[in-house]
DNA sequence: CGACGGGACGC
DNA sequence: CGACGGGACGC
């Protein structure tokens, strides 16, 4: 129905639609990578900020219901549809960055259009990734997989914002030295989603088994494993599922415009310890929390994990020997509210991670 | 049992 | 050799 040149494409443009006059549904909306703990009502209050929601939906898994990381959210007027995407889409909540964009009018075709590319060299850029996949179809999403380990800059959020599915690039622009010593090591692998499961079946019969342009190995090109298996993600939210009952749910957003509701279960204001009163722990932004008896090969996403469920974590850090990379048996995680930290603290000191008993506290001062 | 980072005024 | 994203189309 559509003229496979929809909206799917958008290089080169900015997330503003430049003056293609497609009217057809302006008003949905896909949003991708939503926290896993946010819930159906928590997306709603957040885009109904926007304006008037005809619908709202998080695509849970049929069998678990757990959240499946993407949902709908239907406006009533495509002004307030383009205003959710210029002022919701990269928003970081919680360890994510949300991408919100239009959804596509849904079809069998748009289906199994996911590939996933091995054996590309190091030095190929996201960028060249699309340049060379561009030919086969109209690509909705692109990704290069690095090393994990060289994203830990401070703050925890090794996001270098997302795909270049929207915007083009304005990694020129962006920090300016970046481009040639990438930062993060490419693996080597990637993906590219199509729009139409056919432009996909084209890349695999054009691409599988071609030598990139300067490249010396052929590559690989297959459809991507289905999403169906969950291979990250603990075993479960720990303790912290009671604090997440219908009755005292609550909004994970760290900062944004529209200050949200919250509870405040605690008001005996001597619940603060006495050390803590001074700032010591309190950094101006947040409560640093201490965990101890992690695991050597702890990563940063095990404490995001740990902790997202209790509310607002604004940064994780797994501290590690510098020599092996190791994590020398304690990290740091700061939480935005004291209510949130100290429930996280309650629930997760003593508890069991591996084989390993967790103590979780307040971070102490350094000289006392 | 053990155990609390790292960067850092920047007008 | 290698390896499945941050779960992208209504679960």
């Amino acid at each position: 129905m559509e003229n496979s040149t929809q909206c799917s494409q958008m290089n080169g443009g900015t997330n503003m639609m430049p003056g293609s006059g497609q009217e057809e549904s302006k008003t949905n909306l896909i949003v991708n990578y939503l926290p896993q703990t946010m819930t159906q009502d928590d997306i709603r209050s957040l885009f109904a900020s926007i304006g008037e929601l005809e619908s709202c939906k998080l695509i849970r898994d049929k069998a678990t219901g757990q959240s499946l990381g993407y949902g709908f959210v239907n406006y009533k007027g495509a002004a307030d549809a383009q205003k959710a995407i210029n002022s919701l889409n990269g928003l970081r909540l919680q360890n994510k960055t949300i991408k919100v964009s239009l959804a596509r009018p849904s079809s069998e075709s748009i289906k199994g259009a996911n590939l996933y590319i091995s054996g590309l060299p190091k030095s190929m850029t996201q960028l060249d990734l699309e340049n060379l996949f561009s030919k086969c179809g109209s690509i909705i999403t692109s990704r290069i997989l690095c090393d994990p380990q060289t994203g830990t800059v401070a703050g925890g959020i090794p996001v270098k914002w997302f795909d270049g599915s929207r915007n083009g690039e304005d990694e020129d622009a962006g920090e300016g030295s970046s481009s040639n010593e990438n930062q993060s090591i490419s693996k080597g692998v990637g993906f590219i989603r199509f729009d139409q499961r056919s432009e996909a079946e084209r890349a695999i019969k054009q691409l599988n088994g071609t030598i990139p342009e300067g490249a010396t190995e052929p590559i690989t090109v297959k459809f991507a494993n289905s999403p169906s298996s969950n291979k990250n993600a603990l075993p479960i939210p720990p303790v912290a599922a009671q604090y997440l009952t219908p009755t005292r749910r609550f909004l994970g957003p760290i900062h944004h415009p529209a200050g949200r509701f919250r509870f405040s279960p605690l008001d005996s204001g001597q619940l603060l310890p006495n050390n803590l009163i001074t700032g010591n722990t309190m950094n101006g932004s947040g409560w640093c929390i201490f965990v101890y008896n992690l695991a050597p090969e702890t990563e940063e996403n095990v404490l995001w994990q740990l902790f997202g469920p209790f509310g607002a974590v604004q940064n994780v850090k797994v501290i590690r020997d510098f020599a092996t990379q190791k994590c020398k048996g304690f990290g740091f995680v700061t939480m935005t509210n004291y209510e949130e930290a100290l429930m996280a603290i309650q629930s997760l000191n003593g508890y069991t991670l591996g084989n390993r008993v967790l103590q979780v506290s307040f971070k102490k001062h350094k000289n006392t």
